[in-house]
DNA sequence: GGAATATAATTGTCATGACAACTATTATCC
DNA sequence: GGATAATAGTTGTCATGACAATTATATTCC
């Protein structure tokens, strides 16, 4: 790595983004034949654990804003792996259940997103593990601190 | 973080994603009244470092995909930032160079750059910094690895 | 109880990125 | 030297995500 590059080659953000990027680009690329991507996938996951959730609820669990949690699902039910009904008390709100086509699909792929995790988890000892998602989180805090404040 | 939230919670491709958007926001929200991107940013600082690369290998440096630099450097090109000219031995190639706008902007924003990467440093232990980037370019070597294979 | 406010979700716009298909130019190989 | 392949860049399409504005329903507060 030359010189000439500049600080930008140790900069941490810069980092995060092309592991990250690449990350899931396999994961994107392993599910593909199941017609889902990584992002679908980790939503879809979230309303099979936690049936009965409401829009809100899967956006806070997944760490996405409203408007993108609207298309994901948007996307998941048009392939039938949800459906929504208006909520009971306040019909403002969705509740969302995966239909057994997406119960179906999340028992097939979760082997493929496990692989993915635990591929990740051989390249490095268990302290290392340990230590880089404490810091992922201890960035995540942070950065969330300094955009409220 | 209950036992029903299953898996994903400690997946280390979820929290990765989570950790860089929030992290790319908050440099985002920084560089706004600059009307740079943090993707921008990191386009034009690379230029600005090493004048007169074509635009394959800004692609290669900041590990972007053909169309998004082109399209990246077409932003850049419109704010005045950057010009291209057609190679003198290859006429396919674009060699590409930051205006004195473009290197002033760089100027005054590698503060605001140099300020979240800071702010992350200081978080952590100089230890866990230099594991973490050393897993961050781990991870993105396996997954090239299994991507290309 | 009705005005003001808050909340759940949607829609719109833009930037980025993955992927595929394409154009123009250059290199290779008989 | 001409067909073939490789390379640099562009264009198109889709998914995600940030952000702002909007709609519909609930809540709060006189």
């Amino acid at each position: 790595m030359s010189n000439e590059e500049g600080q930008l080659q140790t900069s941490i953000g810069f980092w995060m983004g092309i592991a990250y990027r690449k990350l899931s680009a396999l994961l994107q690329q392993r599910l593909k034949a199941y017609g889902l991507t990584p992002e679908q996938w980790s939503v879809l996951y979230t309303i099979q654990v936690s049936e009965g959730l409401i829009q809100k609820d899967i956006a806070e669990r997944t760490h996405k804003d409203k408007p993108t949690t609207t298309r994901i699902l948007d996307q998941l039910e048009d392939k039938g792996f949800i459906v929504k009904s208006v909520g009971e008390n306040d019909r403002r709100a969705f509740v969302v259940h995966a239909t057994e086509k997406g119960r179906h699909v999340i028992r097939e792929t979760a082997s493929v997103e496990r692989s993915v995790s635990e591929e990740v988890r051989s390249i490095m000892t268990a302290e290392e593990y340990d230590v880089f998602v404490e810091l992922l989180q201890r960035i995540h805090s942070h950065a969330e601190t300094k955009l409220e404040g």
